[in-house]
RNA sequence: GCGGGUGUAGCUCAAUGGUAGAGCUCCAGCCUUCCAAGCUGGCGGUGAGGGUUCGAUUCCCUUCACCCGCUCCA
């Protein structure tokens, strides 16, 4: 099992043009990064898989596309305008930060034990805040969405009334989301900015304990079934202690990252309390009624919430792997991405840059990219070519050479084994859509 | 935001108070018939701003970014 140091992937990152500083002829700016035209690739796959297990293939979740700002209230109701703003307290001493509603003793450090070594309390307002309008005022302050959930929960009525819905069922949205993190880091895996996928998944109370643990083997497969490490994975409960203000339960989807366990997705528990919130700051019912039972009531909500770019950056540090070459002393770097995963599906190689090559290699490479993510390369020897598919993750490649103008056959090499099949032209198209499942 | 560290070409690393070099990569050409070959040529740099100085990549100040902690929880 190799395990890449972060110095590492982002290095294979950038060189590679997965994922960019942004802003970077500017000197960067702080938490925020470009994804590259490979990252794209990546990021989209993702996001794809997730949306295509969550949505697409079953029949009790509906997908959403919520806007970014939205009302005050409804941030005011959700509770984050309280809670997203702690007054904090760092210690003089041994620079620990501390918040101040959760100190037993407000005069002493829980970390070094200093008494009276406290700065003065700091606000922090995790939300972006901004103007709706052009004019700077207070009645016009709005903030960009710390989460997507909340454009889920306001609209859950629309909803479920246009689409005729009966519980249980889910809505799923991904989107960006905004929160001015303290210490962002590690990469692309903290950052101010960033893309979540979550979906609200809606059902009777009793119910709710049962789609809990549901939604738990559910997500920890989907990470699984693309491909992820098991042992590199874990589902974590959380103590009761470290709940937030929302959750009567929350499990963690964590993966091992080059510093250590940490989250790719949080499932929990979010009993009733959005809906009732948003009723009682709204004045809008949005108690569910069931017919059955003539009975009007809140449903629960188990919330699977991971996010996006987190999760990418942990398919591809996953994928990462450094081996010996049969025969010769040298090493390889391969990305051994699930195929679904990796940005290109096919590379095209002629063997040598001659026309009479180059001509089938386009021909066929243009009949591939109806299907799939195809990169035709012409440049320098077979050898480098390949290496360089490799440290990318494509799948496959396709070799056209001098007996292929005789034979109508090219050869097909398997990333992950290095071996070849000469196959027909024309069969190739089916020979890998059969592997590309 | 606070404390500590770092910043020379895309990458790895040299050098100097006086015109910044090399290897690898990349690009072009030649050669090359399946796993990072070779030859020739080319592109390209002192994170940014200011100060001291005849002259600063080097000394000083400011700033920006990255890494490690304090945090957060997608």
């Amino acid at each position: 099992m190799t395990v890449p140091t972060l110095e590492t992937i982002s290095n294979l990152a950038k060189k590679r043009g997965f994922v960019f500083q942004s802003s970077e002829i500017y000197g960067g700016i702080r938490s925020a990064y470009d994804y590259g035209p490979l990252g794209v690739e990546l990021l989209r796959n993702v996001k794809e898989e997730w949306w295509r297990s969550m949505v697409r293939e079953r029949s009790d979740i509906v997908g959403l596309d919520s806007a970014i700002i939205q009302a005050r209230q409804v941030w005011q109701a959700s509770g984050h305008e309280e809670v997203f703003t702690d007054p904090m307290v760092e210690c003089r001493n041994c620079n620990s930060r501390h918040r101040l509603d959760k100190l037993e003793d407000p005069e002493k450090c829980p970390t070094c034990g200093m008494s009276g070594g406290f700065t003065d309390p700091m606000e922090f307002n995790l939300m972006f805040r901004t103007h709706m309008g052009p004019v700077e005022s207070d009645e016009n302050l709005v903030y960009l969405r710390p989460e997507t959930a909340q454009g889920i929960f306001i609209n859950f009525e629309n909803v479920r009334r246009t689409n005729r819905l009966k519980l249980p069922f889910g809505i799923a949205q991904i989107g960006k989301s905004f929160r001015n993190e303290i210490t962002p880091g590690q990469f692309v895996f903290r950052t101010r900015e960033f893309e979540q996928m979550e979906m609200e998944f809606f059902c009777t109370p009793d119910e709710a304990d049962v789609w809990f643990q549901y939604w738990l083997d559910n997500r920890f497969q989907w990470y699984v079934e693309l491909g992820m490490d098991p042992r590199r994975i874990r589902l974590r409960h959380h103590e009761p202690d470290e709940l937030s203000h929302y959750s009567s339960g929350t499990a963690d989807v964590e993966y091992m990252f080059p510093w250590g366990w940490d989250e790719l997705e949080g499932i929990a528990n979010r009993s009733d309390f959005d809906l009732k919130q948003h009723a009682e700051h709204s004045g809008v019912d949005l108690r569910y009624y069931d017919q059955e039972g003539d009975d009007r009531f809140f449903p629960y909500v188990i919330e699977p919430a991971a996010g996006a770019t987190r999760t990418t950056f942990a398919f591809l540090i996953d994928a990462y792997h450094e081996e010996e070459v049969e025969g010769e002393g040298e090493s390889r770097t391969v990305l051994k991405l699930h195929p679904r995963l990796a940005p290109y599906k096919v590379a095209v190689l002629p063997l040598s840059k001659k026309a009479e090559l180059i001509e089938p290699a386009e021909k066929l490479s243009t009949e591939l990219r109806r299907r799939w993510m195809v990169e035709l390369d012409v440049t320098q020897s077979i050898g480098r070519r390949y290496r360089r598919q490799d440290e990318i993750g494509t799948p496959y490649c396709v070799t056209v050479d001098f007996e292929s103008l005789d034979d109508g056959a090219v050869t097909v090499r398997n990333r992950d084994t290095m071996v070849q099949d000469r196959i027909s032209m024309d069969k190739v198209v089916d020979y890998i859509s059969e592997r590309l499942v």
